[in-house]
DNA sequence: CTTGACATTGACGTTACGTCATAGTTTATA
DNA sequence: TATAAACTATGACGTAACGTCAATGTCAAG
């Protein structure tokens, strides 16, 4: 059993804090002493990690509550998808960054920026849309379409195709020192996407779809490592530039 | 030019944030027509941008306003310090997600967790505690102490320490597929901090920050990416594995 | 038995806007 | 050219999630 104090300071949050949640409703104590004191157990612990986590992404404290009490609610299920949203929110960040870079080449006169691209990051929370774009690229008939087109080729083209892959793969790996933005590389990115109708053609989202899963699918990346060990990596930043530089 | 609508789309807020902006003398248009309406040029978007920066690292308004009115303000200074704060938040979430991890093995009945754990990564926002660490690491008393007991050492104990360091790597290497949190990962840590003796004893603040610079350095991180491609970054999380673990 | 750290319940203050309401201005279109 | 749609302005009050007192009671240690 933790004291208010003893809690707080365990969980990083004020008295204060603990105070307001029991008044709203949304944290009470297991158990209130005689003398009024709160005290708070295990099940405490476990909704008090919820509840920050629930803060930590955007929510309001009255639809935590709701969600809390709703008597579907799991709590794995709960951390599953708080994962994905923070891996969300570290993308944001990531592109937040980009932003900050771009702006000091942008003032030290190295390279020029639109104004949108200065606000990069800032607006965009859109969760919805990246599962939208993920349901298209892994969809069946998508995947199908894919497949019948490649085994329409006959063999040797076929090879020849994949030839030209490595190839661009091969090239990229030799400009990776010029930086993602820089001409060469986005020229070879440009090759790629060419490339890429072989198979069938991908839209600019589906593109970068495409290239953070050669980083995140561990069998194209250890291919791609073969040829150099961040060019996985790198492609995802090139194609990143790629996009914004299109839209 | 933009008006009001125009440059609240552009940035991803709302016009009345742009009224209230100015109200409080944080973003003054750039001209004002003859009907009140507020104009705002490409100044006022490097202002904005650098609002909303500070605005998304948790400074208040005001504050804003009195690093933006200092004379002293260097916009470039500023975007790097907003580089390595953004990358800070990075960092932050990532313990997060590793909280999530840990939480749903322990719910599973996988693994023991202890209360503190539950919360980590939800109160440290320490920067301060930050800038003393790295202060310390990269603090010239620190650094000549480091080589004066380097040098110290003949030169065949010289080669020695390397080639033991070289091992500690390559065993290291050996055993990244169990995992950072593996039992034979963290023995190998404790080796590694062992070695670091050799140089001068770090705190285990300053473990983490010798683990980062492995993948942020470009010179180090090539080195440890002949070992293996992905040897840095792992070292990075095994060490924090560790340090999480010793507190 | 007193001191200091903890606990309680009000109650008002603060920050960064949201949300109307009212009214004037510009642009698109019929 | 009339008029609607979309923008602009300035109040002024509302809100969320606590912070910050204030007044008072409780407990563990020396």
């Amino acid at each position: 059993m933790y004291t208010v104090k003893q809690l707080s300071t365990l969980a990083g949050v004020t008295p204060r804090t603990l105070h307001h949640y029991d008044r709203i409703d949304l944290l009470k104590p297991e158990e209130v002493g005689e003398n009024g004191y709160r005290y708070y157990g295990q099940q405490s612990l476990l909704r008090l990690q919820q509840i920050l986590f629930y803060r930590e992404l955007g929510f309001s404290l009255e639809s935590i509550r709701d969600i809390l009490n709703r008597p579907d609610f799991r709590i794995v299920d709960a951390l599953e998808e708080h994962r994905s949203s923070l891996q969300g929110r570290v993308r944001r960040l990531e592109r937040l960054i980009r932003t900050v870079n771009e702006t000091i080449q942008h003032l030290k006169g190295e390279t020029k920026m639109n104004d949108r691209r200065l606000f990069a990051g800032f607006g965009e929370e859109q969760q919805e849309e990246y599962a939208r774009q993920a349901e298209q690229l892994y969809d069946p008939e998508t995947v199908r379409a894919s497949n019948r087109k490649w085994k329409s080729y006959p063999v040797a083209k076929k090879q020849a195709i994949l030839e030209e892959g490595r190839q661009v793969y091969l090239d990229m790996a030799a400009v990776m020192s010029q930086g993602p933005a820089s001409p060469e590389v986005q020229a070879i990115v440009e090759r790629w996407r060419v490339h890429m109708d072989y198979f069938w053609t991908p839209g600019l989202d589906q593109l970068l779809e495409l290239a953070a899963m050669y980083s995140q699918s561990p069998d194209f990346k250890a291919n791609f490592d073969q040829i150099h060990p961040q060019l996985a990596d790198f492609m995802g930043e090139a194609v990143r530039v790629y996009v914004e530089n299109q839209r």
